[in-house]
DNA sequence: TACAAGATCGCCT
DNA sequence: GGCGATCTTGTAT
């Protein structure tokens, strides 16, 4: 297994190619490693679907800095989600992680979420994805390019036969396929676009 | 008024 | 029954 993290310069590329990098790559918190099978890049003002879209925010602030910090946000009131930001600084940018396999600390995982039927389950889903590693606000603007960081990024085997497709619960830009993910029982077999509200 | 936190309802399996 | 880059309301500026 591999037990290198993954630099800075490494993450501050395009999102959609930051994606891929992160495809098969460990993400480490405490006890619990994950290692990432499904993502989506996102972008920043061309991206309508991109919290960035609508300008810097204390919230969305993250994004717009270095590339190799974590960013998660708080969303339906009830859920986390992780991005791992890209690109340079004042650049925004970011790739969420939508799914991941346990590969360690899988006892831990599942005393997070019991209601998880198979270790797959686990972190099927980007909301799931954070509760399995812990991740919440407090996660926000952690290096995951430091040793010392609390949450770490470690490099993973080249992600072979990368699939592609349109990002999953957005509702604009679907004709952008920047969802990316790699033969795993874990990713998510949701995949429809276009949610609440008839979108056609 | 703008931003961020909290909730809910539709679509999923 | 569970999950989700949305929607609404409260708080801060």
């Amino acid at each position: 297994m591999s037990s290198r993290l993954l630099t800075r310069e490494e993450l501050a590329i395009d999102p959609v190619d930051a994606a891929q990098l992160l495809l098969g790559a460990y993400l480490e918190a405490g006890d619990v490693r994950v290692r990432i099978v499904e993502v989506e890049a996102y972008r920043g003002g061309d991206d309508p679907a991109s919290h960035c879209y609508r300008g810097k925010t204390p919230r969305n602030e993250v994004m717009f800095g270095p590339a190799g910090f974590l960013y998660v946000y708080f969303v339906y009131g009830m859920h986390f989600c992780a991005n791992v930001v890209s690109l340079v600084d004042g650049v925004p940018g970011a790739v969420l992680l939508r799914a991941g396999e346990v590969v360690s600390g899988e006892d831990i995982a599942f005393s997070r979420r019991p209601a998880s039927r198979s270790a797959a389950e686990l972190a099927k889903g980007p909301a799931r994805l954070c509760k399995v590693l812990g991740l919440d606000r407090s996660s926000n603007g952690l290096d995951l390019t430091s040793a010392s960081s609390p949450v770490r990024l470690y490099a993973g085997e080249p992600a072979t036969s990368v699939r592609s497709g349109p990002r999953v619960g957005v509702a604009v830009a679907m004709d952008v396929p920047w969802r990316f993910w790699i033969d795993s029982p874990a990713v998510s077999t949701y995949k429809r676009g276009g949610k609440r509200r008839n979108s056609a």
